[in-house]
DNA sequence: TCTTGATCTAAACCTGACTTGAGCTTTCAT
DNA sequence: ATGAAAGCTCAAGTCAGGTTTAGATCAAGA
C-alpha cells in the first residue's frame, strides 16, 4: 500500500481532469462515495480515479448519470473494485458501443438512399421508422418524437 | 400547385410529428420562417415539412439547433429549396456520420485494450487522448474536459 | 351568426449536468 | 504559529431544448 491511500478532492480532480465541483456533484448523485477527514473534508480512495474515468467514458457513450449510477451500483459496496469488476462493466459498455455503431450505420444507409433521391421525405426514406432507439439519445423534441413514427405523413 | 400551398402550424406539426410548441420554438431560433395570415396566424410552405424533417434527422446526428441553423442558412433565402439543395446538405450530414462512426470505432478499440488489462487507467488506455473531439458531443464536465487531456495522470 | 377548435403571445417551468458565489473552516509548509 | 491554498455547504445561476399555462383572438362549419 501507499503511504497515503486517501486523496483529497483536488487531487482526484487533477488526476481525472474533472472539476472539483463536478466531483462534489457526482458524490451528491451517488456515483461516488467519500470518507471524511477529521475536519470534514472529503477523502477519496485511489480507486476512485478509476471510477471517475469510468463515468467519463460511459458519458461519452451517451449514458446519463443515472444510468451510470446503476452500472456502478453493481460494484460490491465497501470493497475496492478489482480488475474483474471493471472488466465486467467495461464489457457492458462494449456492447453498447456496438449497438451505437450499428444504429449509425443503419442511419447512414438510409441517408444514402435519401441523397440518391434528394427527397428527405419521412415515409420514403424510413429515417424515422422506429427501432432506431439507440440513435435517439440526447436530442429531439422529447415528448412527441418516437410516439408516432410510422403514422407520420409525407410531403404531399 | 395545390389548392392550398400554405399550411397552418397544426398541420405542419401533424405531418412531421413535432409539437406545435416546438415548431414555434424553431421559428424563434431562426430555423424556420413563417408567413402570416390576415389574422396573424403562421402559414408555412409545404416545403417546410422537409425542412423540419431535416432538423429532426440532423438532431439525431448530434447537431445542436445552432449548428443546424447554420447548415440551413446555406439555403437560398426566399426560394423553396430543391432536391439539389437537400442533396448538398444531406451529403454534409453523411460526412458527419462517417466521422462519428470512426470515433466510436476508435473508442471501441481502446476499450478492448482496457478490457484486456482490466485497468481503465487513463494514460495507458488512451481513452482520453484528445483528438476524439467527435465523440464528445452532449455530455461530460463541460469546462475542464478536453482542456487538459494529455497531462492527465494515471492511477499510481 | 354562432360556436368550437385552432392559434396567438409572453412568461414561467422543466430536466440534466454542472458552475458560481458567499461566507467560513481546514490543511500544510515554512 | 501563521497565512495562503484548498475545502466546506447551500443556494442560485446557466444552457439547451423544449413544454405548459393563461388569457385573448382567429377561422370555419352548421
Amino acid at each position: 500500500m501507499h503511504r497515503t491511500d486517501l486523496i483529497a478532492i483536488g487531487e482526484l480532480a487533477a488526476r481525472t481532469g474533472v472539476a472539483v465541483s463536478a466531483i462534489r456533484f457526482y458524490e451528491a448523485k451517488g456515483l461516488l462515495a467519500a470518507l471524511r477527514s477529521g475536519g470534514g473534508q472529503r477523502r477519496f480512495l485511489r480507486a476512485d480515479i478509476r471510477r471517475v474515468s469510468f463515468i467519463l467514458i460511459a458519458q461519452q457513450m451517451g449514458l446519463s448519470l443515472e444510468e451510470i449510477a446503476a452500472e456502478l451500483a453493481g460494484l460490491p459496496a465497501g470493497r475496492t473494485p478489482n480488475a474483474a469488476d471493471w472488466t465486467r462493466i467495461s464489457t457492458e459498455l462494449r456492447t453498447r458501443i456496438d449497438a451505437r455503431i450499428a444504429a449509425l450505420e443503419r442511419t447512414r444507409e438510409l441517408l444514402d438512399q435519401c441523397i440518391g433521391c434528394g427527397c428527405l421525405s419521412l415515409k420514403k426514406c424510413g429515417l424515422y421508422n422506429r427501432g432506431d432507439k439507440a440513435a435517439q439519445r440526447g436530442a429531439g423534441p422529447r415528448y412527441l418524437l418516437g410516439d408516432r413514427a410510422g403514422e407520420i405523413a409525407d410531403v404531399d
